[in-house]
DNA sequence: ACCCTGGGTTCGCTTGACGAACCGCGCGGT
DNA sequence: ACCGCGCGGTTCGTCAAGCGAACCCAGGGT
């Protein structure tokens, strides 16, 4: 396993990648920040500007772009006394991604924030508790990190699966 | 909560965003793919070069801000009947990034892979049971998504927390 | 008639990514 | 002593992306 030999890499199809096709969708700048803001609730366009004070044209394009990708949809809505305007909602495959913007904000909270408690403390809504993401097993073992994790390409006979030595 | 007044948005201190904090250090373009070699053993140049395809300059800038950050730390090595060169290896600060990667990963999977399995296949090195990923609070309990969660302004007596509608 | 607000678009400029070429070190071969 | 090679870069010219400021249009309010 740790063995000398220039082996390091499992030779699995990096076209395929999960990670770089996720990031190919919301990879660009700007757009995991919004769709921090609508994981918050956030959904009008001026709303969101005002949050990030992102380049309005940026904007538009990532809100575009993650309505072509199904991540958001466009609804038609009207304030009372106000004509008719729209808003961005988060779809279920928006949604889904909730836990990759609660790891990296986890990541920020425990390397980045200068000592003191984190800038926004996300708890379990029905019993109050704090909540915290971590990987496990199936069958129920809580998974440290990368070294106790066996990534095997699939495709193939599982000939030599990557387990990183650190 | 579902109320009609335009106050969607928590208004705490953006700029100290956990989530924009990570990412002005692993937000650029392809420092997360540097990271997923890193996790599955990756740690030479040449090898992260062939196995992203990155140009060579981007791959440079992005190693140099990695140890820069403290994330890797370029560590002198001699394979035998060369000369001495450097490898990069993950530190402490940069293991705890996995949840993120796998995140993406694990969202690829679901919404992005063609009905087919999934690339990569993460099993806990221990027992061989697939891994994931979840919220769960600190009372056990697992945590759906977004709307289960209630994200807390610190620094403030709690007057609005943002329990976001959809 | 005038102004305001929301959701854009357009424009010129700067920054960043890209690919191909080039470079320097130190090993092993001849 | 010299050659060639592989690793880990750097340099360069081009092209795409992000930026801020300005402009625009629809509809409502006054």
């Amino acid at each position: 396993m740790t063995a000398a030999t220039p082996d390091p890499a499992p030779d699995f199809d990096r076209a395929r990648c999960s990670v770089a096709a996720t990031l190919a969708v919301v990879g660009e700048k700007w757009t995991l920040l919004v769709l921090r803001e609508a994981f918050l609730g956030v959904r009008r366009f001026a709303d969101l500007q005002r949050a990030l004070g992102a380049p309005r044209a940026v904007l538009t394009d990532r809100l575009h772009r993650l309505v072509a990708e199904g991540l958001l949809v466009r609804v038609p809505y009207r304030a009372p006394g106000e004509r008719e305007r729209h808003e961005y909602r988060l779809t279920d495959r928006g949604r889904d991604l909730h836990p990759a913007v609660v790891a990296l904000m986890q990541w920020g909270d425990r390397w980045l924030a200068g000592d003191g408690d984190p800038p926004l403390a996300l708890t379990h809504r029905d019993c109050g508790a704090p909540v915290s993401l971590g990987l496990r097993c199936a069958a129920g073992h809580d998974v440290g990190g990368p070294r106790e994790v066996t990534a095997t390409p699939t495709g193939r006979p599982a000939e030599t699966p990557a387990t990183p030595p650190g």
